[in-house]
DNA sequence: CAGCATCCTGCGTGATACTG
DNA sequence: CAGTATCACGCAGGATGCTG
């Protein structure tokens, strides 16, 4: 039996804990194909931006640790030189993938931005 | 310059932005159940919260503004003193709610104990 | 009641340089 | 190749006080 209510930190808001960040649900989203190499997300990342911003690996690593961490996606180490990582979807991650398929969807039907804002008129 | 738009900015990166702020999904959850007042979704994310942190005028009534702008939610100004304010679901808003319900019963399947660990991995 | 104006702070993020 | 270390900055977001 619960406490009547788990007013703890609804889900929402631990969802947005778990995905705050500029690329953490790009890096699930680009992991849903299969374990990526830290450069392949890299480049992966790169080539979805506007063009502009490099990702530094300071933050990409972060947020690669911090999903890690989440649960959401797991590191693997090969062994030695040259340096090889992958990462790929932990069954959490897989699972959260469906919920990133939705919003992208409705991201790509009613959140064009400027299309958006004629649709705001409403 | 028409540059056939690669990416447009991934669907991903416009629906971070957009819900960009500690409360901006819960107050589109709030208002799924109808048009409310300013007082009342104030209210309705402190009961949320864990009790300590009460939402500044200030912060809530940015993020309002920001979903307005986004055309996810209405302002309607009822004329004079006292004010009244309603804040209701556009078009737009309500058929983002399925995506936050996603958001939710994923949170609630996979997330209530990986937000604790979320806070214990400090 | 529904905000706005001002100040202040922590943190997320970018830039740059270095290492195993 | 896959990171870590250091510096710096903008901005979200909290605290307080005031207004129409």
């Amino acid at each position: 039996m619960a406490k009547a209510m788990p007013a703890r930190t609804c889900p929402v808001a631990a969802f947005q804990k778990m995905i705050s960040g500029k690329y953490k649900l790009r890096i699930v989203w680009d992991l849903k194909d299969g374990p990526r190499r830290y450069g392949e997300i890299r480049s992966g990342l790169l080539r979805g931006t506007s063009g502009s911003a490099e990702i530094t690996p300071r933050v990409l690593s972060r947020e690669l640790k911090a999903l890690t961490m989440s649960g959401l996606v797991d590191r693997k180490d090969f062994g030695e030189v040259p340096p090889k990582v992958e990462y790929r979807l932990t069954r959490k991650g897989k699972s959260f993938v469906p919920v990133v398929a939705a919003i992208r969807e409705w991201g790509e039907h009613h959140l064009d931005e400027a299309a958006a804002l004629t649709e705001a008129a409403e």
